[in-house]
DNA sequence: GTGGTCTAGACCACC
DNA sequence: GTGGTCTAGACCACG
């Protein structure tokens, strides 16, 4: 995996778990890989997974059993709630920067078309 | 102005003169407001403007007449440059990102429309 | 039963069956379940539970019989006991507590009459 | 300051700033020691301070301006909300281990009163 | 072996 | 000088 400067690693590690787990990679037993052999395959410190670990957590899209791991929450429609929160914030700033540009909704679906 | 802790202040004041341009806002003279006058109105630290300005120079959107200030390049087509150039930046990234979400390109124009 | 992270399980083992001694549970023969059928009934490794019941062993409110399980001391005090240590300390943590919010006795009363 | 082992220090730092809080030592201008130079003035690491900061600032009690500090929120009842809020959640705990001991609200009373 | 915490020390962008 | 991030490495309780 490539890390930008422009965000914290952690961060783009979240991003990445989450994207994952939208896409059904945890769906399993719902348990995500221990800190130390994710820190290992994306060779960056453990801590900076814990970090982002944590943050999953306080997120509330994952939760820790002490000593076992941790597990994406066993909740059903998580995958559907993320995936529905990520596009609609996504989309919103986007609506919302290109509205600055002066740029009206007919002429960004012409643009996505021709893409 | 509002200023998230995301991003350095001096970038977020780049976007929004940038912006402001797009926006003909300096289209009289091409003349921006002086360092201290935007500090002062945006309750900034000048040097913090300074450095968006430089910025803005080495960019080639503004350039510096000595003892008389900042202007906008005196370019026709700048605006519908820099225009073409943040629309096609964001929307790739956002294309990008839904992508990475599983959704295709009809699916986010029927969402875009319903908005 | 819930467990919370905060603390270690085998310490919330060892409050829930305190609690269950005082509230008399196991007054017929003081006899208390045999380690892996409270292991199976919370749900939690054997290991936990012998751990708890050691301790409680050392704290000399259980003891255990070679061969035939583990037993509630033949105390008649001890319930008494256990409740009035649990209620200072408790308590004297409240309070303390209490004072440094600079929360006096007589608002914490009136304060604990109105709920 | 003393800290104890049953707890993470940050956990206990976080503690300790909330109390400070409600008992006004930052009403001046809801500036915050620097990191360092509490970490310094408690002898820890700064990192341990900077995640008692960060834990604060998710907590909506404090937050950050970039390179010049960490400042308790402008927010005139956060204060009251704060001792409300901690009077609420530490009572009721009690009360309800006190109900799990079998000990009435009366009881309680008469036993603080004589404390 | 697991996560959690902490230290020591470093570097960075920013103001 | 400020907060933010990251690394390296260590120790611990827990299961």
């Amino acid at each position: 995996m490539q890390f930008n400067n422009k965000q914290p690693i952690y961060m783009q590690i979240i991003e990445y778990i989450i994207i994952d787990i939208i896409n059904g990679k945890y769906i399993d037993n719902n348990k995500l890989p221990s800190v130390r052999e994710i820190a290992l395959a994306l060779q960056v410190n453990p801590n900076t997974i814990q970090k982002a670990y944590t943050e999953l957590e306080s997120l509330d899209i994952i939760y820790t059993k002490r000593n076992s791991g941790s597990f994406v929450k066993d909740d059903n429609n998580l995958i559907n709630k993320l995936k529905k929160e990520l596009l609609d914030n996504k989309t919103k700033e986007y609506l919302d920067y290109m509205e600055k540009l002066g740029i009206n909704k007919e002429e960004i679906i012409n643009y996505i078309k021709e893409m």
